[in-house]
DNA sequence: TAGCGTTATGTATTTACAAATATAACGAAA
DNA sequence: TTTCGTTATATTTGTAAATACATAACGCTA
């Protein structure tokens, strides 16, 4: 059995997280189910955990990163900015990037 | 303000936990200390805690990482093995690469 | 204006984890 | 055989985090 590394990045902001694996993901359902109660069912955390999550990245972000409207046809909704649809896009390429150089990394823990 | 990224690296060895940087830390003290509970001490984390986290380190590891000795003159201690000094210094070498590489990568956030 | 499905927010409860406490076992030395 | 400072382990206690529950606000539509 050989040794497996596992890494875990976020990004921060003024000390405050905005970006992590967790909080990719709950975008990534925004962004398909086009609410956050149902991006919120979908992933099997509570209603206030997702809330409360959004609400840590669009205060964190320079610019916004969901658009949350409230009431109107079908009683409101949550959508991806461009600029929120350009950020998860670059952390996973970043996410990807940091485990291939890891897996590389490893090979030297074989060695001992 | 500009973002940051941060991460954290652990090695696994049959889905458990071998090393990461709490233990790693907790290997130096040792090193330094001559035993676990002045080890732990020295941390500010209990002996239990201490404890815990050694022995889960020896029974994931290929070898032995730590001896450790009970009674005897002084009541006993703990040292490292040649495989743990290596594998910290290993540990600490891959984590400096992640950070320089994670460093590099972040600027493709600053563009958007 | 009543109803609907959201977002938004507060509060209480439960759960998980960390910390503290207690005690046994060990083996050399005096 | 008593003392000493460790390692080893169980049990209790405390604290913080996650979860659940409850409710308000919103704005379109019928």
């Amino acid at each position: 059995m050989s040794y497996k590394i596992k890494s875990r990045i976020w990004i921060e902001s003024d000390n405050h997280v905005l970006l992590g694996e967790g909080r990719v993901q709950l975008l990534k359902a925004i962004e398909t189910e086009g609410s956050l109660s149902k991006a919120a069912k979908s992933l099997g955390l509570s209603y206030k955990k997702a809330w409360s999550l959004i609400d840590s990245v669009n205060k964190s972000a320079k610019k916004p990163v969901t658009i949350n409207s409230t009431g109107g046809k079908g009683g409101g909704g949550a959508e991806l900015t461009d600029y929120g649809k350009q950020l998860i896009t670059v952390f996973d390429e970043i996410n990807q990037n940091c485990w291939t150089f890891l897996d590389e990394q490893v090979q030297k823990l074989e060695l001992l």
